[in-house]
DNA sequence: ATAGGGTTAG
């Protein structure tokens, strides 16, 4: 949690006197108190040294504060000028991104190390560029570079995927004989394994003398960051020696392969391993939650940071923000949100792509006029959430005003997502020439998602002439695409035309098609069930489908007719029900309501977009049994509740 | 001033 700006500023504001030396500490869950304790020399008449002002700066600058009320005072004891101090300013103005004042601060007092807190500031600031060109600078202005600067300029490197730099200092490092350094050695390693190159850190950790748990830590990272998770967890298990971070590595390398199961696994191994976790750890934890819709996990996660003292800095609340959207719970999402005095672009973009996906655009639209107003810059990311919003409350002209005042106002260049919005946002409203019109019009090639986006809009208004035409040039590009096949066949199913169903039929049969299987996850007391269409693999597998069996005759007799059109298998008539009522958000509501005595709400996470019949059925379960459903599909959330559903089935 | 792990879309 970041400290409060008002709170920082009342601690700043006594009147300095003249004392005993103040002592502050600036660890980092003491930030607070480093500032309360400098507060509380100053009142009982303590006077600051040469050595108060640097961790002052450092416990500031971590706060994500402005150095300057600190360096005021500094300079106010006359104690602005000394080296430590002069370095100790630069570092904490780079890292807090006023580069200006850094580099003021650095020519007061030009030293070395000044210049090497110049360059890991900026690193710490993730102002790589910055980073780099300070690098320059320094090299420039003929300061030796120490083994410090090549363990700051390489961190920079490596964060910023800057493969040909750290060769080059690489090249240094080598003429200046700190290669032997084991941080120098780490750094660089770290370097390799950030930009991709696993066969030079290879080479790099083979050769050292002695190999840390940071170097490990490097070569598991990097590993599974190209997406060779498989043999990451493989050194990871040969590490002779595993903590925290790199515990931490490995669960974001299982989140990156997107093996969200996994990461809840390889983290309770880490607590039965007696490490400790940090928040680090948690949002790699609670973005597997909000990718599982696993909203009881979550739920946990924060008992457990509480209790384990964890604390919630801004990009755990975000992670938490987006786990909550994910899950449903807009309200819990919103709850958090709130409570953050400490918000980034990154806060808001969470905020509004929840509101939105969560059926609630005209409030995520206001939410993205505040963000405005408190001055926080918005990026492409953002627009995708103010265009979703548009689109899923289906403001069209709104939406094209957002489009437009993307380059107009604030110079962020649309990109293929963005004009995606668009063609949806037309597509529903049933204007398919324009959305046709749009695609051939915008600056990049189509990819299929955009081309599936259209198609979709052209079944849902039945028109099969430029469906066609879109399914067509989708096919050429990709000629396995599943989606294109379902979504031709359903559109000629709704306009009687059986002929060309047939005909569509007997090609998927002869290139041997195959959809991608549905598959939904449900969590029922802290464990995550996972069901595929047609599963029998549950261990309760049988009691589940003879519950299913009595909901559908249950939803029968109260009138409810199956709707078998978006069946895409080749089968007899009667086999056709059978085929929907085993998809896989069937049987998870089926599973969750073998347990009556539970009357929460249901929440299902689904990977494809829900049929019309399970979209239907689910409707009067929620009136038959008078529970609530939530089932979050590929793109957006439907809240069944009393036989409706938010999307006013329209999706 | 000092190495390794973090959030938002598709």
């Amino acid at each position: 949690m970041c400290l409060r700006p008002s709170r920082a500023r009342a601690l700043l504001d006594g009147t300095p006197r003249r004392g005993p030396a103040a002592t502050v500490s600036a660890s980092a869950s003491a930030r607070e108190d480093a500032l309360a304790g400098y507060a509380d020399t100053l009142a009982r008449g303590g006077r600051p040294d040469a050595y108060t002002f640097a961790p002052l700066l450092k416990a500031v600058a971590r706060g994500g504060l402005a150095a300057a009320a600190v360096h005021a005072h500094a300079v106010k004891f006359g104690l602005g000028g000394g080296a430590h101090v002069g370095s100790a300013l630069v570092a904490a103005y780079a890292s807090g991104g006023d580069g200006a004042a850094a580099a003021r601060a650095l020519r007061a007092a030009p030293t070395p190390v000044a210049w090497n807190a110049l360059v890991s500031g900026h690193t710490r600031g993730g102002r790589h560029g910055e980073a780099r060109r300070a690098f320059a600078g320094m090299v420039r202005a003929g300061a030796a570079p120490t083994h410090v600067t090549f363990v700051a300029v390489l961190a920079a490197c490596g964060k910023a995927r800057d493969a040909r730099l750290g060769a080059q200092v690489h090249g240094r490092v080598v003429g200046s004989g700190c290669t032997a350094v084991a941080k120098v050695e780490n750094a660089l390693l770290d370097v390799y394994a950030e930009c991709g190159d696993m066969g030079s850190a290879r080479r790099l950790f083979d050769g050292m003398r002695v190999r840390g748990v940071v170097a490990w830590t490097s070569l598991v990272s990097g590993l599974a960051r190209v997406g060779r998770v498989g043999e990451a967890r493989g050194v990871f298990d040969r590490m002779p020696e595993r903590d925290t971070v790199s515990w931490t590595a490995m669960i974001d390398g299982y989140v990156r392969a997107a093996r969200f199961r996994e990461v809840l696994e390889v983290f309770r191994e880490m607590q039965y391993g007696g490490v400790r976790a940090d928040e680090f750890t948690m949002v790699s934890v609670i973005t597997a939650c909000a990718q599982l819709g696993a909203l009881e996990t979550g739920e946990w996660v924060r008992v457990y940071m509480s209790r384990q003292g964890i604390e919630m800095d801004v990009v755990v609340g975000n992670a938490l923000i987006d786990m909550y959207s994910k899950c449903g719970s807009i309200e819990r999402a919103l709850a958090v949100f709130k409570g953050m005095h400490c918000r980034d672009k990154f806060t808001w973009t969470a905020i509004i792509l929840g509101l939105a996906v969560n059926g609630y655009g005209e409030e995520a639209i206001d939410t993205f006029h505040r963000m405005i107003r408190v001055s926080e810059a918005p990026d492409e990311v953002t627009f995708v959430g103010v265009l979703t919003a548009c689109t899923h409350a289906g403001l069209v002209d709104k939406g094209r005003e957002f489009f437009l005042s993307m380059t107009g106002t604030y110079k962020i260049a649309p990109n293929v997502v963005h004009y995606g919005c668009i063609v949806d946002l037309l597509g529903r409203a049933g204007r398919i020439t324009e959305a046709l019109e749009t695609i051939d019009q915008m600056p990049m090639r189509p990819n299929a998602t955009i081309l599936g986006t259209l198609l979709a809009a052209c079944r849902l208004h039945g028109n099969a002439e430029i469906g066609e035409l879109v399914a067509e040039r989708l096919l050429q590009m990709d000629p396995g695409n599943s989606v294109a096949y379902i979504l031709l066949s359903n559109m000629y199913a709704k306009s009687n035309k059986w002929e060309d169903v047939r005909r569509l039929r007997h090609a998927i049969m002869e290139k041997g098609i195959k959809k991608e299987p549905g598959c939904s996850l449900i969590e029922m007391n802290g464990v995550i069930h996972e069901f595929v269409a047609g599963d029998r693999s549950h261990p309760m597998s049988k009691e589940i489908y003879s519950k299913l069996e009595e909901i559908i005759t249950g939803l029968k007799n109260a009138g409810y007719v199956p709707d078998i059109t978006e069946v895409f298998v080749e089968v007899a008539e009667e086999e056709k029900q059978k085929v929907i009522h085993c998809h896989s958000e069937k049987l998870a509501i089926a599973f969750a309501l073998l347990s009556p005595e539970s009357n929460s709400v249901i929440r299902v996470a689904k990977n494809l977009r829900m049929c019309l019949d399970c979209h239907n059925a689910i409707k009067w379960i929620t009136r038959l049994y008078e529970r609530e459903i939530v089932v979050r599909d590929r793109t957006r959330f439907h809240h069944f509740r009393h036989g409706f559903c938010s999307c006013k089935d329209y999706w």
